[in-house]
DNA sequence: CTTATTTGTCTATTTATCTAGACAACTAGA
DNA sequence: TCTAGTTGTCTAGATAAATAGACAAATAAG
């Protein structure tokens, strides 16, 4: 028997979504690629059966699971995404192999002065230039994260124009002169996604974000981006690779 | 005005209190570290004020903040805990500084036949016994994480057995002859807790919980160590670091 | 064709959550 | 001491979530 409690602030339906869901995640349907009857469902649980649909009704909106009247409901799509963190962390790589469309759109831009972690994480000093770059990152038509990155004011002052012709960190940077960068750091936290990212990642209340906050700098060692990015947990997961670093190439 | 949804399956207090509880840990009460008055957040979140009390008093019982009839609500913690995870990521001495206590309790242990995933992470034929390993970390008193370790049941026979011996991961191997081991793999993904982890954690139905699946080898390669950690994740972030691995002692 | 098993729909009722308003109790400052 | 601003408590009603039961509709197998 699983448990749900009552007056939890969580609708029993929902409580029993995400159990639906995790089971899932864990291959723990894996034989017959399907769940068991309601009816089982709502025994198991000790809920009405109506409750029950309830769960599978948000399953089958997310996409999880397809209900088939008088055959049952099968499920749909099991797994996350694995994205790549090492030093070496590209979004336009990271995911090569696992989906077939990517896409990076620029959602807003602009100079600011920088908050202080900002500066802190830049090694600039307080109150220094910045230039703020947001975008949401798509991955077979499905929004996975939104990043909001950072980058000297001063050394990159048209660093957002030219993100229209290159679509891309990297080449950005090159245009720079800067040839090659690594991630020095990685900051990783889970909070229940805040009302903006609901809305860029197209989730539903109370769904969870990945949050990292990471900085890359220059071979030198001297930082060159500082930036927040928010996952949608429930399509993607974090790989941490700790193997040495590569050699610049 | 801030946004909460309904009829999403997750009640508006509950929205609400989870809103507070990130503004709070972005430091945006910082200047007077109280929130503001009960009647101002129910006409910013737009509803009722009883709405907004029962938000608040749910974050008393989590202990984030303190009420105070007649002042106001007062706030009482902010920062989560930071867990460093790296080439030689230790438990033991992860938190050091940032805690006073600390304390970590053998839930169950015994030997099985090896789940696939953990063969396959352990490089042992499939179906090989392996020692499994249940313990839920505290530090300060408050439960931050549960793991859950395999190791190789042929080369570690009674490794569960020299757990009341040495009480540490690191002490057991090198009473078998390893003196050293290094992460080489760390995966991170998030969900909402299942009941064993709110129960374990102490947590509350919707609470999220920050898993990491990490393989530890030897100096050698050969993998000693795959384990699973929930971090319970209102209490705690990682906190990677890419830098070059640090040569054995 | 019949039967058992599955999901779909409908009505009714109970329980929990949210709203609305009034007023008490407490605190800090004028 | 008075007043403005805060949290605490109570009542009542409206809305949403969950339960209960009955039966329809689709599927698969004998």
């Amino acid at each position: 028997m699983e448990f749900v409690e009552r007056r939890s602030g969580i609708s029993l339906w929902r409580q029993i979504a995400d159990q639906i869901r995790i089971a899932i995640s864990n291959g723990e349907y894996d034989d017959r690629n399907m769940l068991p009857g309601e009816i089982a469902l709502a025994k198991r649980f000790n809920v009405n059966r109506h409750t029950v649909r309830s769960a599978i009704a948000s399953l089958a909106r997310e996409g999880v699971v397809r209900v088939e009247q008088g055959r049952g409901t099968f499920i749909t799509r099991r797994k996350r995404l694995q994205y790549p963190i090492g030093r070496r962390t590209r979004f336009s790589e990271g995911l090569a192999g696992q989906i077939r469309s990517r896409d990076r759109v620029l959602k807003d831009h602009g100079l600011q002065p920088a908050p202080s972690h900002v500066s802190r994480a830049l090694a600039l000093e307080p109150g220094a230039t910045v230039v703020r770059l947001e975008t949401v990152n798509t991955a077979d038509k499905l929004p996975v994260s939104r990043a909001i990155s950072w980058f000297d004011g001063n050394r990159f002052p048209d660093f957002a124009d030219r993100y229209e012709k290159y679509h891309s960190i990297t080449a950005i940077l090159k245009s720079y002169g800067i040839k090659d960068y690594l991630r020095v750091s990685t900051r990783i936290s889970a909070h229940h996604a805040d009302p903006t990212t609901l809305k860029d990642l197209q989730l539903s209340p109370g769904a969870i974000m990945l949050r990292t906050e990471a900085i890359n700098a220059e071979i030198g060692g001297r930082p060159v981006e500082y930036s927040n990015t928010f996952f949608a947990a429930d399509r993607i997961e974090l790989d941490i690779d700790h193997s040495a670093p590569v050699p610049a190439n």
